[in-house]
DNA sequence: TTGTATGCGTTATCAG
DNA sequence: CTGATAACGCATACAA
């Protein structure tokens, strides 16, 4: 990457204006001109540099994407989806990882002076700077999270696919319910989750804080719940992996599963229609946030479109083994 | 993201030149006039443009890392640990993927522009651009592949693991084997890992292509293993979601393990630890791969050092229950 | 159809 | 200590 316009402009006996419009289809090209051009261009292997491109056009062609971690399928989906998008848009995306990164918001200020716009997930992000990007005009795209102005935001529906399955349990005639999952900050999936469930269950159900979303964390709380009194009839869980945990945890116990006590999770990645029992979960298309995400952002960053849009993707009810009743295909 | 470092000057009644020293401490600059300059900065919220830094400096801060894809926790992991390490040295990650990806040549390309240096996975890129990227002087540094001139490599130790996981499984007593792996492609981990075992087992393994590294062609492949004739005894999988593939298979045709068959895996990804039973494997340093690039990255491309490194690192054997005999702690 | 000149936003050199 | 000014690499109005 050293080869400049200007040495291929000489090369071709061209100037480099005419290089450019040879190069881009811009403006008219005399087909022998071209011809030089084009030669010129193989025997010096020149590619523009996409920094004299990016600070002509004024524009990066990148987007960024902020997530907290990469621990589970469920951001990685969403970061593919993006990726696949974004690149088929013609756009790099870069990446930023928050987990247990301090001075954050340097961070995603720096980001933001590389992208065109920039998918944030949740409340990755402190609301202060959210507001500060907002007001110097930063693309954003928010995925799962509440709307706010100035911003889209997409996210798949959370309470009433949690009432659905909270109902469909309840038709099995469960009687004790508890609530496995993260510390239930407001406003996200997994609240929603909370509160939709709870609408329906009312005081059958009760909460326990996971403090991560991850296997080995459902496992431990399961563990200690399901060893404990009024051992609940069936575990709802904030999503698949703190389920698998719990799977594991009952048959650590030697309980049945479903048989002994139900459960539950939610996204319905892979491992959920592996697992022994086939775990019933609430299908959310990862995938398709991140590709939505990218196409949204686009928009946004064209001006095809400049008012904030809020979207809510639909969920699918999984009924598989692991809820009981009535056993059902995987 | 407007405003710039003229206005700065402008406001602070300075030139840009002194902006510029009073921000990057580059040089002398009396104390009232940095005063002036910070309080200019403050008051028009200034940041540097990207563009006009890397244009100036001719470094982009940032650099790239092409995968296949992200399924699954290895190359998610590898990527955490390099971003980490790269935030930490003030460099960006931009990366792409190939899954399902025309013109992979030009994506590779592009990326190559906007980045000062980049970890390719293994033979995610074709030879011949390889080739291109090192006569460029594009700083390469290759995870999981064999040593090539012109480029860094790193790799965890295959071979001789291989043969102490082959060892330790002779040494139980087991006579049929079966090694379970995507197609063995030459020079790969895998294809490493395979040779490791056969130069122990010899004839008394043969191989199975499972197409992909996933739970569910693991799955499939050993269902079908598993249900034929002269059933083996232990089945050495490519990595640990073939061999959680693997485990399901077994337990859906009522096997048990490691009485009727014995499973080990490879790369200990944290399901290994939690599976039932817990999974014998070969542990394997993915965030460190990632970290290890990051650095080696940032010597080549700082010049802190000019001459290709090889390096090679060291693994664990993880005995657990999934391999019979003596039964060992999670 | 082609060339000239200017802008894009910095950094850094070299005179003052 | 500070200020012009030349790069850096390209795109593009505007002229010719």
């Amino acid at each position: 990457m050293d080869v400049t316009i200007y040495e291929v402009a000489k090369r071709a006996g061209v100037s480099i204006a005419t290089v450019s419009r040879a190069l881009r289809g811009t403006g008219p090209v005399a087909a022998r001109t071209r011809e030089k051009v084009l030669k010129a261009v193989e025997e010096l292997n020149f590619t523009p540099s996409r920094l004299g491109v990016s600070l002509a056009e004024g524009r990066h062609a990148a987007n960024g994407i902020v997530f907290p971690d990469l621990a589970g399928p469920y951001y990685t989906e969403v970061l593919l989806g993006y990726e696949e998008v974004a690149s088929e848009l013609g756009r790099s995306v870069v990446i930023l990882s928050t987990k247990g990164r301090t001075k954050v918001g340097d961070l995603v200020k720096d980001l933001a002076g590389r992208v065109d716009g920039m998918l944030i997930f949740g409340h990755t992000v402190p609301e202060p700077l959210v507001a500060e990007l907002v007001r110097l005009g930063v693309r954003l795209v928010f995925v799962s999270r509440e709307p706010l102005a100035g911003a889209d935001t997409l996210r798949s529906e959370n309470t009433a696919s949690a009432r659905a399955l909270a109902g469909h349990l309840a038709g099995h005639g469960y009687e004790r319910f508890a609530f496995l999952g993260a510390p239930l900050t407001s406003q996200d999936d997994v609240d929603q989750r909370w509160q939709g469930v709870r609408e329906v269950l009312g005081g059958a159900i009760e909460a326990v804080d996971t403090r991560h979303y991850t296997v080995e964390c459902g496992y431990d709380a399961a563990l200690t719940l399901l060893r404990g009194e009024g051992r609940p009839e069936a575990i709802v869980c904030s999503d698949d992996e703190v389920a698998l945990g719990a799977l594991l945890a009952a048959e650590e116990l030697g309980l049945d599963v479903p048989g002994d006590v139900a459960v539950t999770g939610w996204d319905d990645i892979m491992a959920a229609r592996h697992a022994r029992p086939a775990l019933t979960t609430v299908r959310q298309p990862m995938r398709e946030l991140g590709a939505r995400a990218a196409r949204a952002l686009d928009e946004l960053i064209t001006g095809a479109r400049d008012t904030p849009r809020h979207l809510v993707l639909t969920t699918e009810l999984m009924i598989r083994s692991s809820c009981g009743g009535h056993p059902a295909a995987t």
